[in-house]
DNA sequence: GAAATTCATTTGTCAGACATTTAAAAGTCT
DNA sequence: AGACTTTTAAATGTCTGACAAATGAATTTC
């Protein structure tokens, strides 16, 4: 790592992208103390805020952690999943509210992701996703549930879905597609969705899972995107007449 | 916006998030500018390099722009698909790298989002997309290819057959998944596979898109799974053999 | 009226300083 | 000698003040 062509701007973009480059490349291994502040400064021949900034470009993507001290400094982080998880809920959510994307084509990417899960979810299902599953529909179920706490436990029980399928690289993939979608579908449910139709395609697809039937849970998946979809078609319609 | 409890540590970071929740929120919108550096400086009661660190932390994931100049500043960015694109391949490939997956889990997820396109590009690929695949598979053939650039037509080949389903929040998901598994696949790549098989199973997926036949499409996806994943198996039993 | 100039604003960078945290080194007491 | 306390050094966190560079607007000049 560790040149800087002095010619072009944004000192700190370009350190942080060495530094960046060195820690993807493996240069720089996880747990790997960087050089202090003062030492990268001299090295970079910049100063001291300029390395700062650098390093809070990093820190802000999760790269390194700092830590003060005599034996403190930069470190370099191992991405966890959680970090990535957060990272990938909040990119995609901006993602869909910067750039009107339309009800339906974010509704069905997620349906498509979540199919996809389906067959692995059937094979692999402990008991325990299956479990949760079945507690989040009871609680969905209940009569004074409020709004918020129902799309939490409908992101929840499509969570477990979605682990079940023991796969961790899928879970983390997912975790934006239907996280993002939240927004999107309190729109909707504070308007027109109907909780006991909802609850019963849920239960059905717990049964299909529990069965380890994974067309049947396809299918189902496929009967609920239907339903959301045609709930949005409503609401839009609606709001089209009301404004015109 | 803009509370800052003064008691716990790390102020940049309290002020970058109390920003990207008025972003995230809504209360700032695209292309708005925030005050400047000075203002937000006396705002939040800290001085200016401190306010500067918060912005590098925002400009590190794409949420403002920085402009020089009298009517300079910072503004907030419209997250566009290609910086999602970039930002996700980066938190894929970190995460892939530095967590030890397996090389199977990585497969079976690629694979398994994979599928979940071809429905969607068998009925809706242009003519476009299939000239591109088509394209990309005589490239495959070519006697003098280099193996990156046969694995960079690859990620080229499976880019188009995603795109093709004319969803972008699905190409945005899938783009991290696909650019992700490259090193793992170069691993591979580079000791154990046959261009041969590789491209005839890219025909037979092409055939089947160009014929909208997204059944058969799914099917060869899974040949090609397999056909992988069993080059990984070998891989990994010849290296454990070597160092055992 | 158009071109050139000045000017004010804002970000980019630097230098130096002090505060705070933290672990190791040094010192002290039993 | 061993355990506890104190000191010290190194590092990040923050602040103040300053200058450089860019850039659009206002002003001046022809």
């Amino acid at each position: 790592m560790k040149i800087d062509p002095n010619k072009p701007a944004d000192l700190s973009a370009q350190i942080a992208a060495a530094i960046r480059d060195a820690i993807v490349s493996g240069a720089l291994i996880v747990d790997e103390r960087l050089p202090s502040e003062a030492e990268l400064a001299d090295h970079f021949h910049v100063s001291r805020p300029t390395v700062r900034e650098a390093l809070k470009r990093l820190a802000a993507q999760s790269l390194i952690r700092t830590q003060r001290g005599a034996t403190g400094g930069a470190f370099v982080r191992r991405l966890s999943y959680e970090d990535a998880y957060s990272q990938q809920i909040t990119t995609s959510t901006l993602l869909l509210s910067m750039n009107a994307i339309r009800f339906d084509t974010a509704c069905e990417a997620r349906y498509a992701l979540e199919r996809a899960c389906a067959p692995l979810s059937a094979q692999r299902r402990s008991a325990d996703h299956l479990a949760t599953m079945r507690s989040e529909i009871f609680r969905q179920g209940q009569p004074g549930l409020t709004d918020e706490a129902f799309c939490a436990s409908d992101v929840a029980f499509h969570r477990a879905l979605v682990d079940g399928a023991g796969n961790p690289v899928l879970s983390y993939q997912l975790a934006g597609a239907v996280e993002a979608m939240q927004p999107l579908m309190n729109m909707i449910t504070f308007t027109a969705r109907s909780r006991t139709e909802i609850v019963g395609l849920h239960a059905r697809i717990a049964d299909a899972i529990e069965a380890r039937e994974a067309a049947a849970a396809e299918a189902v998946l496929s009967e609920l995107e239907v339903y959301t979809q045609d709930l949005g078609r409503n609401v839009m319609a609606e709001r089209a007449q009301r404004s015109g």
